[in-house]
DNA sequence: TATTTTATGTGAATTATGTTCATATAAAAT
DNA sequence: ATTTTATATGAACATAATTCACATAAAATA
């Protein structure tokens, strides 16, 4: 045997019930128990811990020592098995999230930013540099969210569709093409294409226009930030396809013109991918319906 | 089942072992029992603890979170295992002390100087205001150590001879009892007595002379310290009667007269009553060791 | 001081809990 | 794909904790 919290809980109640007897109604257990339980703790630790010439046994020295320890240890318990409840009940978590989309962080941050202030204990973070390993991280808890266009079907991770959006041609309004009805991928053949520095297969005009049609745009540029990549844009350094959602800011600014993809338009969804267990949790569901919200919003205008 | 250490120790095993498998040989128990106790564990706080897609097993956050608390605990209860270690050693303790005869703080202070240099986690401390329930103090362990003149047969209780000593009769150099040889009960009967002012009946003077003898001084006066007695004393305000090693600092002074009780004198012995189990601890026995030296190097002078 | 009351101690039986053994399952490495 | 390594599980076993019934001892009361 081993000074377990058992024996703190004891050791205080005693204290505070002063005495044993009065003791065993705190901790629901016999005066029997209590008695054998305390000589077994006093045999363990090798010290006489209780005043017995007294009749209410008082503490010793080493008792007020031990009983000191419990007051400091068994607050700290209780704290953490709140916490474990705030857990399971949700309220607080991990919520480490994977982009594969470069441009989402346009509306999600503004969806982040609600969520903090609805869901304070739960641990949001955006992990950099998963893209293309972002589902296996999924798999592997590493991440509790990937935000994708590709849904796939993989064992344990479910797929909810957020909202769809279409991509767009974005020129500046000096630029030849701004007097076509739309853009094809054959147009592209003798532009500049500006795009995120990411693999190719993960950008939505090569894999949904150029690829197929085998087109190499004559230059490609990349940008981090799409505000640079409007810069560019404007001052016809390149031309560039971004969702809808972002264009929508620009799309009365007379610096721009915006066009459809093909004659239909090139339409996509959006995902949130995550562990099917853990849309059970509220805050992730909250997060989920937050973010079908903000691109509502966003389409809106 | 609640958390116990063994749990946290678990937790922090695997940490620092880096998955299950490894913790076995710090734990000294099996991969099974391990798997079983972290499952109860889980099951217990509901909240998962390790994350299972991985193949040695890593903490999940919430399992980090049980991890830091095992890092702040853990230490606690190991350092109070060593004090309680040094406790049983008898390197620390208790050695609470009353004093029945008043004058014995002139020996016990550099007693007890010279103590708590050896021992210095012994918690020294005198108790006044016990002088006559002294004993049943001991016995209730409200005290661990009674300096005594008076040895009773009391259970559990051990008095052990420290020294001897005289109580003499010290007046003014200029008081008439200097002509005589020894002093008897009867002389005291004009004189103003000085004493400490406790009970009669702790006072040698009357326990050993004048209440035996049905003799009452002409007028008692009480002084709390030695130096205020003698002080007293030699500006002939009355006389006292003092144990011979207070008076040996002043026996050469010329301002006083130092006269036996007696033809034959008045000769005591001084205890140190312990409770018996006490007697083993070795801060106890050196204590009394050292109150057995410091009375030999006084009664030299 | 005797007697009652209250408080704690103890041994044996019972119950709860943790551990091992044997084996299954699943992830990582080859 | 197959082997190796890591974790999970069920049943048997061992251990430790609790209860029950009763003993003992201190405090309170008469």
């Amino acid at each position: 045997m081993h000074i377990e919290f058992r024996h703190l809980r004891t050791i205080r109640a005693i204290h505070e019930a002063g005495g044993v007897a009065r003791a065993t109604d705190l901790l629901n257990i016999t005066q029997s128990a209590l008695s054998h339980q305390i000589k077994g703790l006093e045999e363990q630790t090798g010290v006489e811990l209780f005043i017995r010439k007294s009749k209410p046994i008082r503490l010793s020295v080493a008792g007020q020592r031990l009983l000191k320890l419990a007051n400091k240890i068994l607050p700290e318990i209780d704290a953490l098995q709140s916490e474990f409840d705030d857990l399971r009940a949700g309220k607080s978590g991990r919520l480490h999230i994977a982009i594969e989309c470069h441009a989402c962080f346009e509306w999600l941050f503004p969806v982040l930013e609600k969520f903090r202030q609805k869901w304070p204990d739960v641990d949001i973070d955006i992990k950099p540099g998963l893209a293309f390993e972002a589902l296996p991280a999924l798999q592997k808890e590493n991440v509790d969210l990937v935000i994708s266009s590709d849904p796939e079907k993989l064992s344990g991770i479910t797929f909810t569709h957020l909202f769809d959006y279409k991509s767009v041609f974005v020129a500046s309004a000096k630029h030849p093409f701004s007097k076509k009805k739309w853009i094809e991928a054959s147009d592209f053949a003798t532009e500049t294409l500006i795009t995120y520095p990411v693999d190719r297969t993960r950008l939505d005009v090569f894999s949904q226009l150029l690829i197929p049609n085998k087109i190499e745009p004559a230059q490609i540029r990349q940008a981090d930030l799409t505000s640079i990549i409007l810069l560019l844009v404007a001052s016809d350094r390149g031309v560039t396809v971004l969702p809808d959602w972002v264009v929508s800011e620009i799309k009365n600014n007379s610096d721009y013109t915006v066009k459809p993809l093909k004659k239909t338009g090139v339409q996509r969804g959006l995902f949130a991918a995550t562990r099917t267990e853990c849309l059970d949790k509220p805050f992730m569901r909250n997060l989920i319906d937050l973010a079908g919200q903000e691109a509502g919003r966003l389409q809106k205008d």
